[in-house]
DNA sequence: TTGACATATGTCTATATGAGTATACGATTC
DNA sequence: GAATCGTATACTCATATAGACATATGTCAA
């Protein structure tokens, strides 16, 4: 099997940083197709293929207005990313130092209460 | 040109879903190669890559003692997802709901304001 | 209606993938 | 040292990609 499509859900989609970059600029408010060439500097039938790809799973919506198509975010497929990603976030933050001290507390209180059953 | 290597980064890694379930169940702590593949019912080589993957990018590491290799969970580089994804919450969250109201309250009043500057 | 504009789609190429299967390799046990 | 265990690697296949380029489609203007 060859890798899952870019299409199958947020994870894939979101993990071509030209993607990414698409979103961001998004994200500071609806764009034409035309705008995001040249502020991405990219090539323009690049440009709408990484929007078909994100409109796919859901990332961004279309409005027709003349010529023109106007492209917009929509965050909510992302949900299950930040979901999934948010479990880890004590690997790297020191937000979580003092829990982990008092869960290895528990932990070592735990196992003292143990031994004094044998 | 073609896709970014799964390798590239911590985006395109987790991007399969059977490295989430890996990192998920490292998660726990530190496992053996034979106790991922049972507890994932995947076969034994295609752990072994996808663990391989993740070592690349950093995700997990390896101890060695005896005939097995120990895996054990480094969340570090999912923080970049975690940083880029959180920038979203608001297009699904509640908790923004309120910040979102001031912030359109300012917009009318500044409005208003140039309105009777002109 | 002709032409310019905005965007989408088709074709091509190089490349890498996930999975299956077989096998290699080192450590352990007999 | 032979057999076994735990794990990694090699090879194969079908498939999909990002990008470059050319072109199609639809809309507006002169």
């Amino acid at each position: 099997m060859a890798r899952a499509a870019t299409t199958t859900d947020a994870f894939n989609a979101v993990a071509e940083p030209r993607r990414r970059q698409i979103l961001d600029v998004l994200a500071a408010g609806e764009r034409p197709v035309n705008d995001l060439v040249a502020q991405l500097g990219l090539a323009q039938p690049l440009v709408s293929k990484h929007l078909r790809v994100l409109r796919q799973v859901g990332l961004v919506e279309v409005r027709e207005e003349g010529r023109q198509r106007l492209y917009r975010l929509n965050g909510h497929p992302l949900k299950p990313i930040h979901d999934w990603v948010k479990n880890y976030e004590r690997s790297w933050s020191q937000r979580f130092d003092r829990l982990d001290a008092v869960l290895a507390e528990l932990k070592e209180k735990e196992q003292a209460d143990e031994s004094r059953n044998e």
